[in-house]
DNA sequence: TTTGACCCTTGACTATGGTCCAGGGTGTAG
DNA sequence: CTACACCCTGGACCATAGTCAAGGGTCAAA
């Protein structure tokens, strides 16, 4: 009923390298797991649902961090809120991402076409419009300290 | 006629860090600079220009090393098509990643609105369903070295 | 001349997300 | 009993993209 599998089995069963099951658990992603006799580690089948859990959040783009603390929410029963706020939180800075990157490849895809792919890189106006594509930005110069 | 600023001038023209321009140097990415006879840095506006270029195709989601290739192709006075292809090849895989962030977000999205919001984190639309979004993928589990 | 802003180099350190290695112990099949 | 696969720990190492610190030298103004 606890099918009790090694590091290994799990890593396998999860596609994931094993030494990556042991760097989630220094990382307070994995719990630490049951221990045979002779100091093995091992894992039940809920083990291995959190370990998928971890790979699809990452694989949906949240960091570890991220991750711990949705697992954080999940672990102290807490109520759905704050895992539905952290998901929201997610999906607002995927937009702004997202439109970061339509923005800049908006930039890149007419270049691409302004670009008649012949004649020297001097004036290329893919060369020239990245160029002046800098944010600039920011205060720079901080002096104190 | 060769304005000939120091790294901090350069630096702050550009927006950056001067750790950062001496780090694009030994990253190959800025010339080795003309030096003052005491050994100071000095930059021309072409240099500027290099360093806008490097910050801009930066904020397009250009790597360092993938600038690195764009800048060698317009030191080596080629002609555009390599230009050409590298951006187009940027903006085909700046259309993969859209991609996969636009699915991850669908699916995010989808899950925002199942969640209740209340209850118990147990059954947990979002729990659930983050656990399954695993790509389980790959090979895994070489052995030989 | 002295102060303060600026510059130099080398090398360490940050964060993220792992991966690998050495040197051992364990478990099982032949 | 011997292989061999598997597991353990601790610590080093990888890439990316910088940032910072220590211990100096330089330059310009007051």
């Amino acid at each position: 009923m606890n099918p009790s599998m090694t590091i290994g089995r799990l890593a396998r069963a999860a596609g994931v390298n094993l030494d990556t099951v042991r760097y989630y658990e220094r990382q307070a992603l994995m719990p630490e797991p049951q221990r045979s006799d002779s100091g093995y580690r091992l894992y039940s089948r809920q083990d291995l649902e959190r370990l998928k859990f971890i790979r699809g959040a990452k694989s949906l783009g949240f960091s570890l961090s991220e991750i711990r603390e949705l697992l954080n929410l999940v672990d102290s029963e807490a109520d759905r809120a704050g895992v539905r706020a952290l998901a929201a939180a997610r999906l607002e800075d995927m937009d702004r991402r997202l439109a970061a990157i339509q923005q800049a490849r908006a930039v890149l895809a007419g270049l691409v076409t302004a670009c008649s792919g012949h004649g020297s890189v001097r004036h290329c106006p893919i060369v020239e419009a990245v160029a002046a594509a800098h944010p600039a930005s920011s205060s720079s110069s901080r002096k104190s300290k």
